[in-house]
DNA sequence: GTCTATATACGGATAGAC
DNA sequence: GTCTATCCGTATATAGAC
């Protein structure tokens, strides 16, 4: 698989993303036209995204939020109902976009060696899909009330429980060595966030995701076979 | 090396940070005894790290700093100019200590093998001694200026290149297999980083320094040669 | 649904007493 | 060197017109 065909494979896109943001949250909002509220939701986080790339979230003010989106601050608080909940609200759908994706992901494959190579993949090239997501998600993770933040961490332990799970069934099919799974699959984890944390990084070396993802699985199978 | 043993070769603490700050400043700061200064120096960074680490930099008032602290408004603007210089002091801070260190651990050490296992234990090891300046550096390296931005971006690089040097040193010695070794470089960036990004995790679950970073170095080392 | 105008609170920074 | 008191700009959030 390649970035390319994972693109024309995966179903996600902003608008079915913004369609169910707006379902899941109807009673807090304001707007009652389904299609006028996809369309801004869109245009809300897309906004979101760029600017807190640079100043955070904490530092956007919704007065940054109104000139970037074009809607005022009146027609924003339509939306959502406190600059906290909007931050909850992008942190929640992070989340359930993954799981959804990478428990998808790995379904129709038994091989360990392949599931492996096939969860690890998935993510870099949802996490190049999305990356703004991913890099908000991870950055302003901080900000978040103390539900939400184990709510968070609760999500890294589970991605983490995928690789592990993986590396033992590979262990006793007798693939992959005897190894300390759960920290191999932290290193897998780290690897994996490398790509949409330092983003400016890669892009300046011209380093593509199919490179990228390749390489990492290169480094940790040949470290589970040694 | 383990985790203790370093602890005790290193010459880097907090006080000898805090002069190098207070010296190195002394032109914006109106205290002229350097020993309260370098007191005070060590309280406001701790204070800085301790609130920063849950609510960002941006989000920690110059009056939290204030409580946390115990000194007040008006004397803690006799440390710094402004809060974003009191930001550009600790992340220069940082760069210098990290470039010192890592410049120094590799200078008696031949062999390329023991090259790369020593500045790999190193980063790690100081990330661990000072663990929130860390933390610190890498989370609020946004909220910089373009010039300081840059600079941060440059130590990245810097760092990133004493690893490909090593790993070139080794191939030249067919001791390392011919890879993209900027690529391994920054794979293994990424491992060391996951240690002071995702401290609650590793807390969590008991791994010690010692063993993270031996479990970082067989990875590795396993790629390396393979 | 969206706008403008505004209420109210809190931010960084400084002046001047001690 | 440190404190208290205060200036003034900007923050989030809402009320009410269109």
């Amino acid at each position: 698989m390649t970035y390319a065909e994972f693109k024309q494979k995966i179903t996600e896109t902003k608008q079915t993303i913004c369609r169910e943001v707006y379902r899941e949250n109807q009673e807090n909002i304001r707007i009652k036209k389904e299609k006028t509220a996809i369309k801004n939701f869109e245009i809300i986080f897309d906004a979101v995204f760029k600017i807190s790339y640079t100043k955070g979230f904490q530092a956007m003010s919704m007065r940054d939020l109104s000139r970037e989106t074009g809607l005022s601050m009146g027609a924003l608080y339509g939306y959502f109902k406190s600059k906290d909940e909007l931050l909850e609200i992008i942190q929640r759908q992070g989340r359930s976009m993954v799981k959804g994706v990478l428990v998808d992901c790995i379904k129709t494959v038994d091989n360990p060696m392949e599931k492996l190579s096939t969860v690890i993949k998935t993510h870099i090239y949802l996490s190049e899909m999305v990356r703004p997501w991913f890099f908000f998600t991870f950055m302003e993770a901080r900000n978040l009330c103390e539900e939400e933040l184990k709510a968070a961490q609760a999500m890294e332990s589970y991605t983490e429980q995928i690789l592990v799970d993986i590396l033992e069934l590979g262990e006793t099919k007798g693939v992959f060595k005897p190894k300390n799974h759960r920290l191999t699959a932290s290193l897998i984890k780290a690897m994996q966030q490398d790509w949409y944390l330092k983003r400016w990084k890669y892009k300046k070396r011209n380093i593509t995701v199919d490179e990228y993802a390749d390489y990492v699985i290169s480094c940790v199978t040949s470290f589970c076979l040694a």
